[in-house]
DNA sequence: CCCTATTCGTCAGTATGCTTATTATCCGCA
DNA sequence: TGCGGATAATAAGCATACTGACGAATAGGG
């Protein structure tokens, strides 16, 4: 019996790994391209238009970096526009494109009915469970994670 | 409010950002250098001495590729030797180096401790309650994951 | 013994996700 | 007005984590 069996991290990243696994198959059988840091980038922006990266890392408890690429393959695609703020000249301002609102739009439905895909094994009770347990303790880690949540209420 | 923030998937995102996290910070403040891939592959090698890299992969829920490049770090710093096996020439076959074995013994009782620093949000019971519905969970969408646990009994 | 299917490790490529460092800019304060 | 500290984005680098493809080797059936 490995060590790592009985340990916490070890069936989060498994639990990681599942979710990653059935966002990916679900988005290539719909017939979509997005991955789910992509999904929540589109996400946040739809509801926060003009949002600038480093806001919308804390937003979605992202790297500053990490965001920096992902905006990056998002603006190819043609998914999100990305201008230089006018009020601070250093920042960028995202916007959805017409497509990237098109494909937010259909991505929404799929993304909100994969999600029980991933807790498949579980009763809709243990899910209930399962996601209050997961809310409270990365509520109480937050600034644990090198990336924490940052939400700043004007 | 954000789409992810009722989702499931948001949540185990970010439970594993934030055990990635306690983990590397852990290591650090004791002055070691591993990452926790690497720590679960030495812990199945010293389980299982001798095991080919496909084996090792299925053991801790690993891709191929992903291992491959895991041991050739381990190599790297002295921990692991890998020698083509004599049954199967295709083979790399795995062993712990002493200093690999030093390594291991040093780091079996901190990751074991760091494990309830991961839920330090919640209860001894909750905590209970937690890793129970993930080893269900896990174990239940063990096909849906890219690289499904092996557990081969001979 | 040969043929075919499978398996082992690896290569090339893509995308996260992080660290440290750098440049440009902004802001507070004297 | 000018200066120092803080912040936005990016660059460079490292380590996962996967896909698809490949050569080498094995295993099973006829």
């Amino acid at each position: 019996m490995l060590e790592i069996y009985n340990m916490p991290g070890h069936y989060i990243r498994r639990m990681h790994q599942i979710a990653v696994s059935v966002f990916a198959d679900r988005m290539a059988r719909e017939g979509h391209d997005l991955t789910p840091v992509q999904f929540a980038a589109i996400s946040a922006i739809s509801c926060n238009p003009g949002i600038d990266q480093a806001t919308l890392s804390g937003l979605i408890a992202y790297d500053r970096v990490t965001i920096g690429g992902v905006i990056d393959r998002l603006e190819h695609k043609g998914l999100v526009r990305r201008d230089v703020s006018k009020r601070d000249r250093r920042a960028k301002v995202l916007h959805l494109t017409d497509a990237g609102i098109r494909e937010f739009e259909e991505m929404k439905t799929i993304v909100r009915s994969l999600q029980s895909d991933i807790l498949v094994g579980l009763t809709p009770e243990e899910q209930t469970t399962f996601l209050n347990l997961m809310r409270k303790a990365a509520d109480a880690g937050n600034k644990l994670s090198r990336a924490p949540l940052r939400i700043n209420r004007d």
